[in-house]
DNA sequence: GCCGTTTTCGGCCCGACTGTTTTCAGTCG
């Protein structure tokens, strides 16, 4: 059993536990562990062989007995009992707002609900308000909850909750009762996927600005306000909540929605160890005295002894220490970026032509274009064919001769078959600059055999980067199964590139494996996947996901200058004959 | 269940808001 689901169950068991009323702190060491075994750099196998999971910090005596039960024989008797005990309704009754482990428990002890379906017809019955704690409000929470959870899945892309966050935020600047607004969360760590949008304002007068913020036309239906904070959803179903505070507590309040969660409670751990509390008003002594000044977070984290995190890595994996020590990576930006790999044309599936994606490209301020068309076995994305190919390494050449300060790459994305070989002869495949490796076909295909397969695809001598490494759609499809730590090892071997699929429903590879990649050496180049020249444009998106993997630029293949990537792709590296 | 330059027991991050209550529990972030 593998790291994720280990990482799962473990969180599983957490929520069990709640819901069985067990102790909070208890479940709290469940969801720690959780979380730390998601981001375990090591691998859990070669740790639990060596009997070293318990040198892990939040992982005790009862965690390393069951992590090592699950990891050496892929089951667990404790948790199999606990799911024995717990209808998997409740947990879909978890996600009701206003629904937590406690309302859920009453549920389904007093009424015996144990599915989404009994407990609406229940609401309809009018037969919640009778339960402690429970009422007519509650009630009809309850009842929208559902109908809103059947609506809607309630996750969102990136670029769609910026869009419509910046909007909110360019909307509420004009006002002079705001001082200061920003984005914060989620949306400001940049995540992949967002639940919702967060603003913070800061203004002296709180009645007004809330007044301003539920008048803007986007805002369909406020849900909760009191007097600071506003809950709010837009036309589009996504949630916002606005929190105002006063200019004075701007700079910790963003700290603090800006999260994350586990940052968060990082710092204050790290504050009350020398006799500081931090919350969102700002940091302050034992006497309750404020802790220095501060106007920006930058101050903020300097006062703390600590060089400023950005938002992206304030996830609480090793960036407050980092900080500690003046060892933060200086994270690649988008202005590192030099040129643009994997661009698709009208000769397959894209929808414009060479020219117009290298206009689009130099626009950008780009050095460098890599076109890389689908493979011939691609037919439902109009592969190329070797007369195909041959054809558009003329157009190359010829639209090359044009410019000396750029220069366009030839490429392919060739299909990796199903037994990991590559699309073409290798007499054609050596002809090309370079060649992206992707799994368009056999995705059921089990853990062991996939793993094999791109790892085979890696050893090519041809192969000069692996495309999107997993598969996934983002809230659409799960990716394929497979081992990324074989991956990066075989790619860290054989010297080879991993892609960053920039396409904001990839963004594949997750971030905490560029993590891993960039420490086992293996560079990674940020690519757009793009189809027109707008997608060139997506490459930004696959720098917020690099730096929130740490990366910097060094670590990003595509932040070559051109001289240099010529030299790359032009030396011993393709095959010959 | 985890942890310990005061501790192997007694703590465990913090505060706003809602709805139910009449002083607070539960939920959420």
């Amino acid at each position: 059993m593998d790291r994720k689901e280990v990482s799962r169950i473990l969180n599983e068991i957490g929520v069990m536990l709640e819901l069985m009323g067990e102790s909070p702190f208890k479940s709290r060491a469940y969801y720690n562990g959780s979380r730390t075994i998601e981001l375990l750099q090591e691998d859990i196998k070669k740790l639990v062989e060596k009997d070293r999971l318990k040198e892990i910090k939040g992982i005790g005596k009862a965690l390393n007995q069951k992590i090592t039960e699950l990891v050496t024989t892929g089951h667990l008797k404790y948790y199999e009992d606990l799911k024995g005990e717990i209808p998997p309704g409740l947990f879909e009754m978890l996600r009701i707002p206003g629904l937590g482990p406690k309302k859920v428990r009453v549920l389904y002890d007093r009424l015996g609900i144990t599915t989404l379906g009994e407990l609406e017809y229940s609401c309809i019955e009018n037969r919640l308000t009778a339960l402690p704690g429970f009422g007519a409000r509650t009630q009809q929470k309850v009842l929208e909850g559902i109908q809103y959870l059947n609506k809607n899945r309630g996750r969102y892309l990136y670029p769609e909750a910026l869009e419509k966050a910046s909007k909110l935020v360019e909307a509420m600047a004009l006002y002079p009762e705001v001082k200061r607004i920003s984005t914060a969360g989620s949306l400001r760590r940049k995540m992949a996927v967002v639940k919702d949008i967060d603003i913070l304002v800061a203004g002296d007068n709180a009645e007004i600005i809330m007044d301003r913020f539920a008048a803007l036309p986007e805002i369909e239906r406020v849900v909760e306000r009191g007097g600071a904070k506003l809950g709010a959803l837009l036309d589009s179903g996504i949630k916002v909540d606005l929190r105002v505070v006063t200019p004075e507590q701007y700079p910790y309040a963003l700290h603090h929605f800006t999260g994350s969660k586990e940052h968060n409670t990082a710092m204050r751990h790290r504050g009350k160890k020398r006799g500081l509390k931090i919350n969102e008003y700002g940091v302050f002594t034992e006497a309750e005295e404020s802790f220095g000044k501060c106007r920006h977070e930058e101050e903020f984290f300097s006062n703390l002894g600590l060089q400023y995190i950005p938002p992206e890595i304030r996830e609480n994996t090793g960036e407050i220490e980092a900080a500690e020590n003046n060892s933060l990576p200086r994270l690649v930006e988008p202005g590192d970026i030099q040129g643009i790999f994997h661009v698709h044309t009208l000769y397959s599936d894209g929808s414009a032509d060479i020219a117009e994606m290298v206009e689009k490209a130099r626009k950008m301020g780009m050095k460098y274009i890599g076109i890389s068309d689908h493979s011939r076995s691609a037919y439902y994305a109009g592969g190329l064919d070797q007369e195909a190919v041959l054809r558009q390494m003329e157009e190359i050449d010829r639209l090359n001769r044009l410019y000396d300060d750029f220069m366009i790459f030839k490429g392919i994305e060739s299909d990796i078959l199903a037994d990991g070989s590559l699309d073409y002869p290798d007499e054609i495949l050596g002809l090309f600059d370079f060649v992206i490796a992707s799994v368009h076909s056999n995705f059921g295909m089990d853990r062991g055999s996939m793993t094999g397969r791109l790892v085979k695809a890696l050893a090519h001598p041809c192969t000069t980067m692996l495309g999107h490494p997993t598969g996934r759609l983002l809230l659409a499809r799960e990716g394929y199964s497979v081992d990324l730590e074989e991956v990066i090892k075989a790619a860290a071997q054989n010297n080879k590139i991993i892609e960053l699929n920039a396409n904001p429903h990839r963004l594949d590879l997750d971030w905490q494996w560029c993590r891993r990649a960039k420490e086992s050496g293996v560079r990674i180049s940020i690519n757009p996947d793009a189809h027109s020249p707008r997608g060139l444009e997506d490459v930004f998106y696959g720098v917020n996901t690099a730096r929130k993997g740490w990366l910097e630029k060094e670590d990003v293949f595509n932040a070559l200058p051109l001289a240099d990537m010529e030299k790359e792709l032009f030396s011993g590296r393709r095959y010959t004959q």
